[in-house]
DNA sequence: ACCTGAACACCGTTCAAGT
DNA sequence: ACCTGAACACCGTTCAAGT
């Protein structure tokens, strides 16, 4: 495959495709630039350095939602909407478990944008659709705080579980002994253990949905 | 003030103060070795690494909670005793917003073991005060899910916005220009600005104790 | 037993130099 | 205009050496 020169694009795509596979902690200029085929250097050409880099990937994958099948058709309802919002978000969380946590803990650019809807795009999207299905503007911008709020601990949560089982050495790091001290715990272990994640989502979204419709029928 | 030998408490509470004042990024063995007084070196007498450091200051600071003054009172209620949970950890990521990002996303050390009451010993509290409160297992369960679930994102959301307040020369990084692309959230931003948190996180701690209400009575 | 000093293999980032 | 090579100031971590 021959070599073209270098574009920004590129080097935010090696960046997503490169933590994907190897985790943020483990990009470096100088690996990213190895897998792009050129020295570490070059990428300062197109970004201004590794933050400004892990800025760029954040702001793209959350950019690339929009793109999602569930955003692209029309909703019919604004109940609807915050469902395909969610749902395409907990998508974009369980493609990408590594980026996630980024998007969680990345300063956002204005103290008013809460992750993980938090590009200017999104919230203006987000806050005309909800006015255009005749929310109040106090009532577009609660939706949006509960709404940020729920997604972030639920997606957070299950990409952390995902985290674990990726490292398997690490999945048992609690010697069977140390649980004797906690026998309640020990005795709801395996209850724990069970993942409903699926279900634990749907139930959440449902929730807040009524809870949305509790702020905007006062 | 004659310097002691340094214990691993020392380290770990070095760390933790070093931490709140400068954030985990700027956290360098060398760094808090000088802070302590002592060559970076010394620091591998206590802890394995800076993985490791950092994983005992999350333990350390979870586990501090306990002497929290609205834990050590005795609840009349499970509402009152997960009010008390949830209040003593939110004064926990106010006190320590440099840290709560880590106990959320460090692994923890078990799947079944949630940010951000992610110890062994905080999980069996809660779930053996709940069922003294007369709850039974799945609900107790259910109930811990949904409370770990609800903390994460709504002081994850707090301390993110401490965090940008903090660092004053980028809380104007969006150009006034800029959203100029969007009428809709040009128009809000003020309500989106507003800072009620204390009062979402009540109104949204409420709504969760209806919700754990629902689980106990099905 | 605990701490230090020197060393190793890596970082991010700069700058002048190449093409 | 874009990339490279050498260099700088830092990392985490190891290991032998000091006390």
């Amino acid at each position: 495959m021959a070599r073209q020169r270098l574009s920004r694009d590129d080097v935010i795509r090696g960046a997503v495709a490169y933590i994907d596979e190897h985790g943020a902690q483990s990009l470096t200029m100088r690996r990213l630039g190895a897998s792009l085929g050129v020295e570490a250097m070059a990428l300062y050409r197109h970004v201004a350095g590794r933050d400004a880099l892990l800025a760029a990937v954040v702001h793209q994958v959350i950019d690339d939602l929009f793109n999602d099948s569930l955003m692209t058709e029309e909703p019919n309802s604004w109940e609807e909407y915050v469902q395909h919002v969610a749902n395409a978000l907990r998508n974009l969380a369980l493609d990408h478990p590594q980026i996630f946590p980024l998007i969680a803990a990345h300063p956002p650019e204005a103290p008013w944008l809460r992750p993980p809807l938090r590009s200017l795009r999104w919230v203006d999207h987000f806050l005309r659709s909800l006015r255009d299905f005749g929310f109040s503007d106090s009532a577009a911008v609660d939706a949006y705080k509960a709404l940020t709020s729920f997604l972030l601990g639920a997606l957070l949560l299950q990409v952390a579980a995902v985290g674990v089982a990726v490292s398997p050495e690490e999945a048992s790091m609690i010697e069977d002994g140390s649980l004797d001290q906690y026998p309640t715990l020990k005795g709801l272990q395996g209850k724990l253990a069970e993942d409903h994640s699926k279900r634990e989502f749907d139930d959440g979204l449902d929730d807040l949905i009524e809870r949305i419709r509790s702020i905007l029928h006062p």
